[in-house]
DNA sequence: CGGGACGCCTGTGAGC
DNA sequence: TGCTCACAGGCGTCCC
């Protein structure tokens, strides 16, 4: 699912309200993709600081517990995998959930809730049905396992020091099919399957061409166009195909807004003819075969 | 090392 | 209506 916007907009949704939060209590559902790699229990006490994204990656980072020292600091790395959101429902006044007919609102805890942190600002809830998401602790995310995880990640798509030259020079590195290239996050990170379609229509470029042979202005425009491509889905909230929310559930709007991504058959936006669709990688690529060149 | 296939899980929709 | 099958937004790992 998420792809970098949808990550984004759920850090935007959920930044304000847990800076400075305390954690109350930490649960466990299901196994995610990865362990935890710590006990629930040592997450309470906690303050949270400035959620920060890399990639499609959420840092989430915990003070140490009282009486303990600075290094005893550190984070959750939460990543939503296909179909994960996160959600932040504000405390009931009350506190304590009264038992009764109507005890279950629309805040209960689901069959698909993996991870739930009670914090001083609400709960937080991880739902992720397929469970290809995953919620790691580690000490910074500099050291393992994040930067394990995060050191093999491309530049960022509003990174300035990412030029058209050094994406271009990227590209050049790559021999495979510039969609693949796109998705494999090495010349930059951020675009899945729907905005790396949906970039190659904007910029003109069919997602079969060579990456090696993608010219420096063709690359100059796909950088635009995967800018703007992340941008305008950001401005929208995501995308939303099925399970993707914002932490306060609202659904993301880009989908109306695909050119190509999920139109089989149907026009192209830009010249008419009927828009394609092809695998590769294992991945269904739509594009227009007029509008995208070689 | 680059590139491609596989697997992790569950839900959904199409087709029979 | 009910069942089976293909497919789905990611990505680490394994193999050539």
């Amino acid at each position: 699912m998420p792809e970098l916007p949808e990550v984004e907009v759920t850090r935007r949704t959920i930044a304000d309200a847990l800076r400075g939060a305390a954690v109350r209590v930490a649960r466990l559902g299901k196994p995610l993709r990865w362990p935890l790699g710590c006990a629930p229990q040592t997450l309470a006490g906690r303050v949270i600081g400035e959620v920060s994204r890399r990639g499609k990656y959420l840092w989430l980072p915990l003070g140490p517990r009282s009486g303990h020292a600075p290094e005893d600091a550190g984070g959750l790395l939460i990543h939503l995998g296909m179909s994960g959101s996160l959600s932040l429902n504000p405390t009931s006044a009350s506190g304590a959930c009264a038992s009764g007919p109507s005890a279950s609102g629309p805040s209960a805890a689901g069959p698909h809730d993996h991870f739930e942190m009670d914090t001083s600002s609400g709960t937080l809830r991880l739902r992720d049905p397929r469970r290809f998401g995953a919620v790691v602790w580690s000490a910074s995310p500099d050291s393992p396992p994040a930067s394990t995880l995060l050191q093999r990640l491309g530049p960022e798509p509003f990174d300035p020091a990412l030029t058209p030259q050094t994406f271009h020079a990227a590209l050049h590195r790559r021999r495979g099919a510039i969609k693949t290239v796109i998705l494999g996050g090495t010349a930059m990170v951020g675009a899945g399957n729907i905005y790396a379609c949906e970039a190659l229509f904007r910029a003109g470029i069919d997602p079969r061409t060579r990456s090696d042979r993608i010219s420096r202005p063709r690359a100059e425009r796909l950088l635009a166009a995967l800018r703007e491509t992340l941008a305008q889905a950001i401005s929208l909230g995501g995308s939303t195909l099925r399970d993707f929310r914002d932490a306060h559930g609202m659904d993301g709007a880009y989908q109306a807004h695909a050119g190509v991504y999920g139109r089989e058959g149907e026009p192209c936006p830009g010249c008419g003819q009927k828009v394609r669709r092809i695998v590769q990688a294992q991945r269904a690529t739509y594009f227009c075969p007029r509008c995208q060149k070689r």
